[in-house]
DNA sequence: ACGGTTTTTTACAAGATCGGGACGGTTTTT
DNA sequence: AAAAACCGTCCCGATCTTGTAAAAAACCGT
């Protein structure tokens, strides 16, 4: 998840890239409006932290800018405390807003939300939507099959335990279903193909397992 | 649109109402939490504006109530300004905060936000423009019917994630029709011819996607 | 190192799914 | 009233997915 924090202070980068790291994103920063538009097109940027007021171009006109090449999140910062302000920072596309100084905590909560982390799950180099049925690698969608899909998920919400041949077919193939237990084998084949070798483990006998750590 | 307002000040829900009502929105009361929830199980409400403090069952629970039942969107309002209670607002499953006392605009603002109102929404050579019920492409209306934009417009609330046919015959057609599901393939047929294929992305045996990035 | 067992790979045919054309019925516009 | 637009359904050929079988490779205990 990378996020672009742009804020003419120093310390104020310092605050927030310390916060958001230690929850596990990745920061980019900028001190300027200027400096944060060319840092947005040549990053994927999934949140901008921007704001309002900057040198160069203010955050207002960096947020325009954004929403109107991307779908990317924007977050305003202000110093302002004027429900005026809050109302052009909403009109000019901002998905949230919150005023400074602010509890670091709520900043992340925001954050989250507008990043819908919730329905989103990390595995080394994948990203898996379970809400929208997608596999990416390198945030490429591995263009994944409905049952790829829904192998691939019945993995994760079993990590790192071996499951057996049988049981994969019970729960992704339905309990009812007939057929051959070597089919499962083709299927995490044609699964590893596009995940990559590495996440999912066999284990001779017994089963196959999605491992946690891969490398 | 249906919105809900709950607050046990009479003199609150009047100035709300009064505002919403000019926006041509549909308003219910409640004066407290348990009558609040009466009606949310009666009406099929939008979106629920809840005051924190009310007698009997306070706003947390009611939203805690509303999320665990339904999507519909929830936005509490208070008269505290702690950092701590927005903290616990948003956790409790809310999405949106706002402080008493507040602008009666910012309140229209959020709460058209959250319905997805009011808005420009840019994607590639398309424009949509989710009140006016117009779909333009560079910058031509396409002359969308009205069956094809409430496509799109579903396609934009969920944009990227994969819908089956059952869940788009639900949600633009109603979950109560009754019809063929290869109805939709039609529609799609019909809609990518006016704004271009690259757009909507099918899934063999899931459904289809609008993609975000159109290359 | 060997032989039996399990897994991986390859190949292919059956089956499911989708896109486009066409059509008739209904509603809206002219 | 006639014409146009819109909507839902059906069908067919092209395409993709899936299950199975069979060959090749890997594994393991002796």
């Amino acid at each position: 998840m990378n996020i672009l924090i742009a804020d003419d202070e120093p310390f104020m980068i310092k605050i927030v890239k310390a916060y958001f790291e230690k929850e596990g994103f990745n920061i980019l920063q900028a001190q300027d409006g200027e400096e944060a538009l060319r840092i947005f097109y040549a990053h994927p940027i999934d949140l901008a932290i921007v704001d309002w007021m900057m040198p160069k171009v203010n955050g207002i006109q960096v947020c325009k800018e954004i929403k109107k090449q991307s779908t990317t999140k924007v977050l305003l910062l202000t110093a302002k405390g004027e429900d005026e302000d809050e109302l052009i920072a909403l009109q000019s596309g901002a998905d949230e807003y919150v005023r400074k100084p602010f509890d670091p905590r709520i900043l992340i909560v925001r954050a989250k939300k507008l990043l819908q982390m919730d329905r989103l799950i990390y595995l080394g180099d994948l990203k898996i939507d379970m809400d929208g049925q997608k596999i990416y690698r390198n945030e490429q969608d591995i263009q994944a099959t409905h049952t790829e899909f829904h192998l691939m998920k019945y993995f994760i919400e079993n990590r790192g335990i071996i499951i057996s041949r049988k049981a994969l077919l019970d729960h992704v193939w339905g309990f009812d279903y007939y057929g051959e237990e070597r089919t499962v084998d083709t299927h995490i084949r044609r699964l590893r193909a596009k995940i990559g070798d590495h996440t999912i483990k066999t284990h001779r006998g017994m089963g196959y397992s999605l491992e946690e750590n891969n490398e």
